[in-house]
DNA sequence: ACACGTGTTATGCG
DNA sequence: TCGCATAACACGTG
């Protein structure tokens, strides 16, 4: 699930639930996805101390942390393909829990890759069944572009640039645009009527503004209605799938390593150029 | 059984 | 060296 939106509720989670609240103890129970891992590392940065502040930039959460004395190692987090936030308490799920998943539960404690356990009988989750997700202290965010939420017209086509990549690549690329994933990516150009295999540089000044608004339309429209799924052409990226908008047949293709959807009609050829 | 996937990164090619 | 495309990662789901 995790593109921008996804993640953005997370934060939200973290934001609501875990701060202020004394770390008693940490379990980093997977070596693959909490890295780097020495034996201890992330007990001995989080123990003792408390969650002050949440950052979100694109898909990456930061998570700052301090005790009595001073400020201690962030606690970075990435959700991958998969990985998912819950928060419990003796009550059970407190937030992030999802009804249809039940991810909290004991049944799914097999994919619970990190846990924080709070002095008031809270505790946080990382869960993750395909351990693409990844848990590290102090995480580097530097080569992250823009957020895709708050990014604005100019910062957005100076970072697009004229590269000869589909336009598709540069807007999954996270050190151009940071947050927009596979579904995202098709949303948006469906809704700004580009052709996702357009080589960035070939779009003139016109596309680009129509992609920036779409785009953010799009974030947006996922953020109120609940995640990246809720986009108007996610139903039809299937085979036999029409255009939501025209009615005319959706057409697969592969472009930046990633299954792409978009209208054969409204998309195609010369769309959005010249 | 087999292909696929809402992500990231290392590797390979021109 | 640069920039882009692909493979690899891991594993549940259809």
């Amino acid at each position: 699930m995790p593109e921008l939106p996804e993640v953005e509720s997370a934060r939200g989670v973290l934001a609501g639930c875990t701060l202020r609240r004394a770390i008693v103890a940490v379990d980093d129970v997977d070596s693959y996805v909490c890295r780097p891992h020495r034996a201890e590392d992330f007990r001995d940065a989080l123990v003792g101390a408390r969650f002050t502040g949440v950052h979100r930039q694109g898909k990456s959460l930061l998570i700052r942390a301090r005790d009595d004395t001073g400020s201690r190692p962030a606690l970075g987090l990435h959700l991958g393909m998969g990985g998912r936030l819950v928060v419990t308490d003796a009550d059970g799920p407190l937030a992030g829990g999802d009804s249809t998943h039940g991810l909290a539960g004991p049944a799914h404690a097999r994919w619970f890759r990190l846990s924080v356990h709070f002095a008031d009988g809270r505790t946080l989750h990382l869960v993750d069944k395909r351990r693409l997700g990844r848990a590290v202290l102090d995480p580097d965010l530097s080569r992250l572009g823009p957020d895709a939420l708050d990014v604005g017209l100019a910062a957005f086509r100076a970072a697009l640039g004229a590269s000869k990549a589909p336009v598709k690549a540069r807007l999954m690329d996270q050190s151009v645009i940071a947050g927009i994933g596979n579904l995202l990516a098709d949303e948006t150009l469906w809704r700004a009527r580009i052709d996702p295999a357009t080589p960035t540089v070939e779009l003139p000044d016109p596309a680009i503004t129509t992609l920036h608004r779409s785009m953010r339309a799009a974030v947006q429209h996922a953020l109120r209605h609940g995640g990246s799924h809720t986009g108007r052409v996610i139903p039809a990226r299937v085979a036999g799938g029409s255009c939501p908008r025209c009615g005319a047949p959706m057409r697969r293709a592969r472009i930046g390593g990633r299954t792409t959807w978009s209208c054969s009609a409204e998309q195609g050829g010369d769309a959005g150029r010249g």
